[in-house]
DNA sequence: ACATCTACCTGGAGGC
DNA sequence: TGCCTCCAGGTAGATG
């Protein structure tokens, strides 16, 4: 499942690919996504030339002179690069055919990720506007988390997944993070001391950042390769280990249920 | 404004 | 083996 480490992997293995290539065409096979893929999008396309790619959250930009493709994975969408010409197997929906002799395929067997396009700036978009700060950038910071908690009655697990205070923070990393932060996923947000509230920001940086330096590594290649792209397993804590030793003191892993998700924790490791 | 719930979709796991 | 049910996940949008 693409969490922000695994969308930043992605990007970067495809920017040296797609950067100043040229669109020739695309296809667009699977016509409803999570939206509507824009039927208008091969004649907005063709001819035009990719200039940048960004992330923003989850998203994935590929910005043109006139506008912004925005593409979302979802849950279990993936990128790649085929020559022009390979078969399109079952769930690859949507191709961005290029000039010279790829394409950018997507794949998402479950169909929550999502094609759209944005003509101006993308920060625009409706998706984008309101979106919290980036959990990599500077303004993501201790004092931040602290202030933005004060009034918050809902447990700090739910806060850290709220796009609106930090993006791309999803179940898993959310689990990741609380571990080595001590903290527990039910404590309540407005509870969390300035020193714990800096030490969460630090370790969901860290544990960002550990994701994407393996995904890097352990990373197959994008063009041509088989499907398992963009994907890494990581060696977790605590994440969907319930009942598992935890790794620092062998005391069961406890799973509970917020938000209607699954948290896991060790309760003498996170207080 | 905030908290909580629902819906979307499909593959895989587990039960029978 | 086959069928059934349940679950996972991100997040917008509805509801309280």
């Amino acid at each position: 499942m693409p969490e922000l480490p695994e969308v930043e992997t992605t990007l970067r293995g495809l920017a040296p690919h797609l950067i100043g290539q040229t669109v020739s065409d695309v296809s667009i096979r699977t016509p409803q996504l999570r939206w509507a893929i824009p039927p208008q999008l091969p004649g907005l396309l063709r001819q035009q030339t990719i200039r940048a790619l960004h992330r923003r959250a989850k998203y994935l930009l590929i910005e043109f002179d006139h506008g912004t493709l925005i593409l979302h994975l979802g849950m279990s969408g993936s990128l790649r690069l085929l020559p022009i010409g390979t078969a399109a197997l079952p769930h690859e929906h949507f191709d961005l055919i290029l000039d010279n002799g790829t394409l950018m395929r997507l794949r998402d067997p479950r169909r929550f990720g999502a094609v759209l396009w944005h003509s101006g700036d993308a920060m625009n978009h409706p998706l984008l506007a309101k979106l919290g700060v980036e959990p990599l950038e500077e303004n993501f910071t201790g004092p931040y988390l602290f202030q933005a908690t004060r009034m918050r009655n809902a447990a700090i697990k739910l806060i850290i997944m709220d796009h609106h205070i930090v993006v791309g923070i999803g179940n898993i990393y959310a689990n990741e993070a609380l571990f080595h932060a001590g903290i527990r996923p039910e404590m309540m947000a407005s509870k969390l001391s300035k020193p714990r509230s800096a030490r969460l920001v630090q370790t969901l940086r860290e544990t960002l950042i550990s994701a994407i330096t393996q995904g890097g590594s352990s990373l197959r290649d994008y063009v041509g390769s088989d499907g398992n792209a963009g994907y890494f397993q990581q060696n977790y804590y605590v994440y969907d280990r319930a009942g598992e030793p935890c790794r620092t003191c062998n005391t069961a892993i406890k799973q509970i249920t917020q938000g209607q998700r699954s948290s896991f924790y060790c309760a003498v490791c996170q207080k």
